[in-house]
DNA sequence: TCTGGGGTCCTAGGACCC
DNA sequence: TCTGGGGTCCTAGGACCC
């Protein structure tokens, strides 16, 4: 039996991606401070001599935030997940552009075609990063996966005129940590020899899993550094974080990870959300709530016939104007992807909650997905058909799914 | 003038079943 | 007759990620 070869896994990771997909269509932005967000933002206008007028950041009024920004703009402070308004102070003239995702898949889908021609065993972590298991391609063993990760740089600049960085290491979550080590446009080779050196001095935060809520109960341990936590005692940290929890703390820490690249999954969810220009409420905007609650729905359940998905579970999330959120979901006899059926699921949630507050947010949710044709046939369910869904307890029923909280003669008033 | 939208996974309690 | 033990499903919330 051959020897297993040593994992040689890589992440990779394209450098701001977005903006610099947008960058191809405008080069004429090369160089200068470039923010994406927002969404409801118009394209650039094209003026009568061919050149291009763009909107600055100076005048945003609204609740977007950024979604990405150019290295140029970072250097203003600018980063993901910021306010707008935030970012117009820091950097009023600053290029602002709408996001287009259609454009973005478009070119992550080249970016990873690209990569899968190399190296076919890849796990995709969202729109512009990858997982790619290096350990069988060939000569990858010889020089840890060096000339195979500047062979997949090359290609994907070639496929898309786009720069990534790229990490190997001997699992995942190293990998990923190294690929931020040299961005943009890095090649960085991570091994175990190099946890104490490379890895221990970083802060915490830098590994996958760790979010702002344990780095920040980490420091008020002390704890600051990746190297901190490896240097804690394991007992104490299942003690003061969990025995799941803690213990991973550990393993992360001390760089291992035995993940395997997972090639193919299949969705757990699927949901629509969307965030109110200004706040809303239940009863005096009752017929803007209610357009918008069926929009949503419709928008779903557009979404399940795409992917080929019922719902066996329909759930509604909601933000108050306090920044609370709550959910509730509802559990049906059989599953669903019509959109008057999800919008009477969903409705019934609704009348779960205390709507007193404004809202901020409303977002409808399907999971217990099947895949559609199972549904079809499930209905209606056959004895003995373990697809067809059990009946639900009594219990399960208190809430009777009748009448939409929003009434359906609403729907259409704004 | 705060804080988007789309996901995954985990925890924890109650109901229910054997 | 005084209280088991394991397992699953459902629901709500939270942390985290891109």
């Amino acid at each position: 039996m051959p020897i297993a070869p040593r994992r040689l896994i890589a992440h990779l990771d394209m450098d701001a991606f977005y903006a610099s997909v947008e960058l191809l269509r405008y080069p004429e932005l090369r160089g200068q401070a470039v923010v994406i967000g927002g969404g409801r933002e118009r394209q650039p206008m094209l003026r009568h001599d061919g050149t291009r007028r763009y909107a600055s950041l100076r005048h945003y009024v609204g609740r977007g935030v950024v979604t990405t920004c150019t290295y140029e703009a970072r250097a203003f402070g600018i980063h993901s997940a910021m306010g707008l308004m935030k970012a117009a102070r820091l950097a009023p003239d600053a290029v602002l552009l709408p996001v287009d995702f259609d454009e973005y898949r478009l070119y992550s889908r080249r970016f990873k075609d690209a990569v899968k021609r190399i190296a076919p065993q890849i796990e995709d972590r969202g729109i512009d990063e990858i997982y790619i298991d290096l350990s069988e391609v060939p000569g990858a063993q010889n020089d840890a996966g060096a000339a195979a990760a500047r062979a997949l740089k090359d290609a994907v600049f070639e496929a898309t005129g786009l720069r990534c960085s790229i990490a190997v290491a001997p699992n995942k979550l190293l990998a990923k940590i190294g690929s931020e080590l040299d961005k943009p446009d890095g090649l960085t080779l991570l091994a175990e020899a190099d946890i104490t050196t490379r890895v221990w001095p970083l802060a915490a935060r830098k590994v996958n899993g760790i979010g702002p809520k344990a780095a920040e109960k980490l420091a008020g341990f002390g704890l600051h550094t990746i190297g901190d936590v490896a240097a804690a005692d394991p007992h104490w940290l299942l003690a003061n974080f969990g025995r799941s929890y803690g213990a991973w703390l550990h393993a992360a820490a001390h760089g291992r990870d035995e993940r395997a690249i997972v090639t193919h999954s299949e969705p757990k969810s699927i949901s629509r959300e969307t965030t109110f220009e200004r706040d809303l409420h239940a009863v005096h905007d009752r017929h803007a709530l209610s357009a918008l609650f069926t929009q949503l729905c419709e928008r779903l359940a557009g979404d399940l016939q795409r992917k080929g998905y019922a719902a066996q579970t329909l759930g509604i999330k909601l933000r108050f104007d306090d920044f609370k959120r709550v959910s509730r979901d509802v559990t049906l006899a059989a599953p669903v992807d019509a959109p008057q059926a999800i919008r009477t699921a969903a409705g019934s949630c609704l009348k779960r909650v205390d709507l007193s507050r404004r809202l901020r947010l409303i977002g409808v949710r399907a999971t217990g997905l099947v895949p559609a044709a199972r549904a079809a046939s499930a209905e209606p369910p056959t004895p003995g058909d373990r697809g067809a869904a059990k009946s639900p307890s009594p219990t399960r029923h208190k809430w009777q799914v009748d009448l939409p909280f929003f009434s359906a003669s609403d729907d259409g008033a704004v």
